[in-house]
DNA sequence: TGTAACGTATATAAAATAAATATGCTTTCT
DNA sequence: AGAAAGCATATTTATTTTATATACGTTACA
């Protein structure tokens, strides 16, 4: 018996003729009949009748089409995901991130090179409303972003990340000293990250300090945060960063202080396109944050 | 992808080593090599990694050996159960008959099923007309009918079944011991199996009495044995069935005697659809009746 | 009832594919 | 270093599959 066969056979009973069967298969009608009879002979029992114009199931041809349908079916899954394994994991993975989210991508892709050394990545940086756009023309795989995303967003499974509180980031001359209250904080010129599209951390820090009825003293918003740190470094006024983000940049001439009282964080999450081809490469490097830190994949609404 | 393809692969996983495997299939070395390298090029993808010595499988390999021991272990299966079900050693037989034929079929049943017990039956009871078009239809492949058919019957192939003897069924309290005289029979009222279409035994019992002058007194046709059997036990009149029917009835308040002089009797036969794809199981099935009675296929005029 | 159209089977030739043989290369173990 | 074992490559041979041509059998329709 021969995976050929199978096709052959399986095309013959869903088009009810060989000789339209075999214009489908691109060949011509002899060949056909001929391995239908193989098939036959190897099982040593009459699958279809000729019956004139159309054909006829006999039992055990009832019997072969569901299996081969099956066993079919579960080939091409097979090679499928052989190809994808083999390509996966010696691939390229396209992964974007926010810069404030950035700090969460080395360690991984150390750990997951340390597994799968032959993948290559290609890292992309982008505002979340461009990372999406890559996500949805394919251009990324994989994209980790601050939540909450914007409305549209049903087309994305996701996984959150371990949240990230907020630290205030003042200069090192300042006066303060391992925390800060929130009407010292409110008494600050603030810089702040900005958003191009949707719930940015200004808006959350905002309505953070709001709660509390105080009215925070914002001075700038900035697209950088090493610009913003740059602006602290020179005492234009504190910032409010996720503590992630301070991974990557230099302390000097800084100070961190925690926030009392006031409690802002920051979730983020790896996002994906849902319902969507993924390569194994990429799913394997989801797991890497899943197993770590959350078990379900949550999904975006 | 080939199965044979396959079944090399998973050989040279199970010895490790290309040579060897080579042996187990009885074939040279170079051309097992070459085949997995076929595999590996169409699946773009290397499967084995060769060091000398022995071999490693790559995490594509260790994909495709999973579901390549799942999918040929499938493949035998398939093979063995549509091999049985050709052979009749497995499927279902769909098999009808008249309701006063039924008796005919337990004692095949056990019987077939002692030998090939992976056989199940589906059987439906019907009168003669709607069993043909159940066999024309292809919905059951043998029926079991009480003869004869109808005109238009050349299609059909038949085996006779044993004659079946008419025996009179009267109430207990009826004064007649053992037989019954064809002149006390026209004098009792008679109640008889009616039929739908055709010849049945209403006219067959009619015809014989004439032979002998007499007119018989059928005060009642029924479509139902059953019927007739509580309506004799009731005093009502008498009845003529055959023997075999009597079988599947209790018979509280019911006396049996032969007939004198008058031998009515109601031939029975199988019968399947000539010259039409037969299912070896219902070969078989049929052959059960053959080798106990008739040896010859007859053909229904 | 004969003829055209359609579908399938068979025979033969051509092409593609797989296997065997001979041989060369690489690794491993002594 | 040299022998041995294992794998890869090249070439020839055998097998299998396909296409072409054609014959046979049904069915549809005039």
């Amino acid at each position: 018996m021969d995976i050929r066969q199978l096709r052959y056979f399986t095309t013959i009973v869903e088009e009810g003729q060989i000789t339209r069967a075999a214009k489908k298969l691109h060949m011509a009608q002899p060949p056909l009949s001929q391995q239908l009879k193989a098939l036959e002979e190897e099982l040593s029992t009459l699958l279809i009748v000729r019956n004139g114009k159309n054909i006829e199931l006999t039992a055990a041809g009832k019997v072969l089409y569901k299996r081969a349908t099956n066993l079919l079916s579960q080939i091409d899954e097979t090679i499928m995901e052989v190809k994808e394994v083999g390509e996966g994991l010696k691939g390229t993975l396209s992964i974007g991130s926010v810069k404030t989210c950035f700090s969460y991508l080395p360690e991984r892709i150390r750990f997951f090179r340390e597994k799968y050394s032959n993948v290559t990545f290609r890292l992309y940086e982008g505002d979340t409303y461009r990372l999406l756009q890559d996500l949805r023309n394919r251009h990324i795989e994989v994209a980790i972003v601050r939540l909450p995303l914007e409305a549209e967003s049903d087309d994305l499974s996701s996984l959150p990340l371990p949240p990230d509180h907020f630290v205030a980031v003042i200069p090192e001359t300042w006066n303060y000293e391992n925390t800060l209250r929130l009407d010292e904080l409110s008494s600050m010129p603030l810089m702040l990250l900005q958003r191009f599209k949707g719930v940015g951390q200004y808006e959350l820090v905002i309505e953070a300090c709001r709660k509390y009825h105080y009215e925070p003293n914002i001075v700038c918003q900035c697209s950088d945060a090493a610009m913003i740190m740059s602006l602290v470094r020179e005492g234009v006024g504190a910032s409010l960063l996720p503590r992630s983000v301070l991974h990557s940049f230099s302390m000097n001439g800084l100070k961190i202080l925690e926030l009392e009282e006031l409690s802002i964080q920051s979730d983020s999450a790896v996002i994906w396109l849902k319902d969507r081809y993924l390569s194994k490469g990429a799913i394997k490097f989801i797991e890497t944050f899943e197993s770590e830190y959350n078990l379900n994949i949550s999904q975006v609404e």
